[in-house]
DNA sequence: TCTGGGGTCCTAGGACCC
DNA sequence: TCTGGGGTCCTAGGACCC
């Protein structure tokens, strides 16, 4: 048996715990420049709001007061995650951390009575310690406790245990097919015109018709639904993850070289500063921008680059170099672009590294100090106080919810 | 007018190897 | 005129998750 344990609601439900007076109303946590709904309590749910829908669209709400409307706190959720998984770890024999409000519980061995036992005693530790709600969902795959969590939600209760695939008959042609763990929009979309409309129309197809239409991902569902357990999580609890990314949505425009030059480098030596932070290093620096996707009188742009380090590196200046040289290779003079970011990929550890045969090591003893020198000055959240010159350009321009200051007075490039 | 961010995995096609 | 087969690796794009 596999457990799936869910915070209900996370984000709203950590606001929450630092001001009980949002209990009991509609509320809704904003993404980065307050732009769209990212989580929503029970309350603003009934309401109709929507996961990602834009802000705007409810602005009439949020200004009646029939709605609260928060922006994101991440550092709160954070600590709260850690602090909610290590529940999950102390009352379960073997826990894996699946997202920042999730895990999946291994339960091979343990009687049903214990189970509901075991539930039940994680539940009342994150309401007594933490004041988190969340509902635990047990079942033969980790599919279908995913669909036993989601259902305990609807139905307001906090533990449910299916003990097999054969009883799940009723269950699965109430769950709809889009709400599928591993189905989103698009394969939704194409299993209705296919005339499957939940996961148990899904479990009646063959294997091989899901298969050739669904591929091997849909082959592994339709497993999961049959009650054979086959999706490993072989991503998470990994020491070192495949990439390392950094990207923002401008609230306005972006026309401007010497601001997105900026935008890029302060990017980019964030991605390095994680990526020491996990002592390792990258072999591969990407940069892309993109115009506004909504904008339908002109085209969606969207140019990209990468670039190889001759020899993999965590050093800021090597990274932030890379970087800018990436931007002035896509740059495109006079196109306003809404969107920009950099990502960190080929992540290796330092150890694993073949040294370059005729190069000479980019990361020096020395700069390798420097780095953690800067680091050990940086450890403070926010706003760095040692960063590269070329972050230094005039930012009034418009500058994103990135924790700089705005009204900072530096000087121009060159001094 | 206003529309998030950080990830992973799969697939298809091209380049290349022996 | 006729021109192999079995692989790996890389990359871009698409799809998904929370």
């Amino acid at each position: 048996m596999t457990g799936l344990v869910d915070c209900n609601n996370f984000f709203v439900s950590c606001e929450r715990t630092r001001n009980p007076a949002l209990e009991g109303r509609p509320v809704v946590v904003l993404s980065n420049n307050d732009g769209c709904v990212v989580a929503r309590s029970n309350e603003a749910k009934a309401l109709g709001i929507k996961m990602g829908q834009p802000a705007f669209q409810i602005r009439d709400l949020i200004d009646a007061g029939a709605v609260i409307a928060l922006s994101g706190n991440h550092l709160l959720y954070r600590d709260l995650s850690i602090k909610v998984h290590a529940i999950f770890h102390r009352y379960a024999p073997s826990a894996i951390d699946y997202s920042v409000d999730e895990a999946f519980l291994d339960m091979t061995g343990i009687p049903t009575v214990a189970l509901r036992e075991i539930g039940r005693n994680i539940v009342e530790a994150c309401d007594r310690e933490l004041h988190l709600p969340v509902t635990i969902g047990f079942a033969p795959t980790k599919t279908l406790a995913k669909i036993v969590t989601e259902l305990c939600k609807k139905r307001g209760r906090r533990v449910g245990i299916l003990m097999s695939a054969a009883d799940a008959e009723g269950l699965l042609d109430s769950f709809p097919i889009g709400e599928l763990w591993g189905i989103g929009r698009r394969l939704a979309k194409r299993l209705y015109s296919s005339g499957v409309y939940t996961a148990g129309d899904l479990r009646r197809s063959t294997r091989s018709a899901v298969r050739d239409s669904m591929g091997v991902n849909g082959e592994k569902i339709w497993n999961e639904l049959n009650g054979i357990p086959c999706i490993e999580l072989s991503h998470v609890g990994r020491d070192v993850q495949d990439s390392i990314s950094e990207t923002r949505t401008f609230p306005e425009d972006v026309i401007d070289f010497d601001f997105m030059r900026t935008k890029i480098s302060i990017y980019a030596s964030s991605c390095a500063r994680r990526l020491r932070a996990m002592k390792s290093v990258c072999g591969r620096v990407a940069v892309f921008m993109r115009t506004n996707r909504f904008h339908t009188d002109t085209p969606y742009l969207r140019p990209g680059t990468e670039i190889v380090l001759p020899v993999p590196s965590s050093d800021t200046q090597t990274i932030v170099a890379a970087a800018l040289q990436g931007l002035r290779r896509i740059w495109l003079p006079r196109v306003p672009m809404k969107r920009a970011g950099v990502i960190l990929s080929d992540i290796t550890s330092p150890e694993a590294l073949q040294p370059s045969l005729f190069d000479a090591p980019s990361q020096s003893a020395s700069t390798s100090e420097l780095m953690r020198i800067i680091d050990s000055i940086n450890t403070v959240p926010g706003a760095p106080k040692l960063r590269l010159a070329n972050q230094l350009t005039d930012l009034r321009r418009p500058s994103g919810n990135d924790g700089y200051s705005s009204s900072f007075q530096a000087p121009r490039e060159g001094r």
